[in-house]
DNA sequence: TGATATACTTCGTGTTATGATGTATTACAT
DNA sequence: ATGTAATACATCATAACACGAAGTATATCA
């Protein structure tokens, strides 16, 4: 998939991922691959991105002795969501037209 | 309009504004004006970048006294749009993924 | 005479995705 | 007991990219 258009999607994905529960770095990976494939420097990139937008809050707790950060959605994070939502009659307009058939004028 | 969203846009929509006849830059920024806004010092990177990577050609001619390049888009050109067209089953899966309704599991 | 539209160019900047690399623990197979 | 894969997070350097700002130059119209 091209990756511009990959760049987009991304943040929108990890909030859609973590919006009807919490979870963290690998379980969203593991969440989003049958949509789109990211790397974990990738995520923790856009982990690090959104918590400072303000648009997810981090917990740290512990997993089997382990270290785990969970990562909860706010509400500008839901807000992204429903602007998302919102921005895709824009992108529908532009598909059709880059897709449209030349015609005969 | 998100800025990333955008990014993966602009390369088709600047194919597509030349696929069905020769255009040249201010025409080009007029023609997807309803679309998608983009300046003109986008626009003219966009412009050499698909250039270098062979997706159209250029042609420097006279209009009024004036100079102007005509963009003509390749076969390339065509093959990314049709690419495009492709992904889109993609991306409309990534949409319903990110603005599904949370299913009572 | 001045403003606006047309037409293209260059530069600097901030944002971003990603591979490479590192650290550390758990689980399972040999 | 030893090795390997999976889990889990972090940092760094790099290259791609959109865009505002600023510049150059001509045509048009008030």
């Amino acid at each position: 998939m091209d990756i511009q258009l990959k760049r987009g999607l991304l943040d929108v994905c990890v909030l859609a991922a973590i919006k009807n529960e919490d979870s963290y770095g690998y379980q969203i990976i593991k969440e989003l691959k049958p949509y789109i494939k990211l790397s974990e420097s990738t995520l923790y990139t856009i982990l690090k991105r959104l918590e400072t937008a303000e648009m997810l809050t981090v917990r740290t707790a512990e997993h089997n002795g382990r270290l785990r950060k969970y990562y909860h959605i706010t509400e500008s994070g839901r807000a992204r969501l429903e602007d998302f939502r919102r921005e895709w009659d824009e992108i529908m307009s532009i598909y059709r037209y880059v897709t449209k058939e030349e015609n005969n004028e």
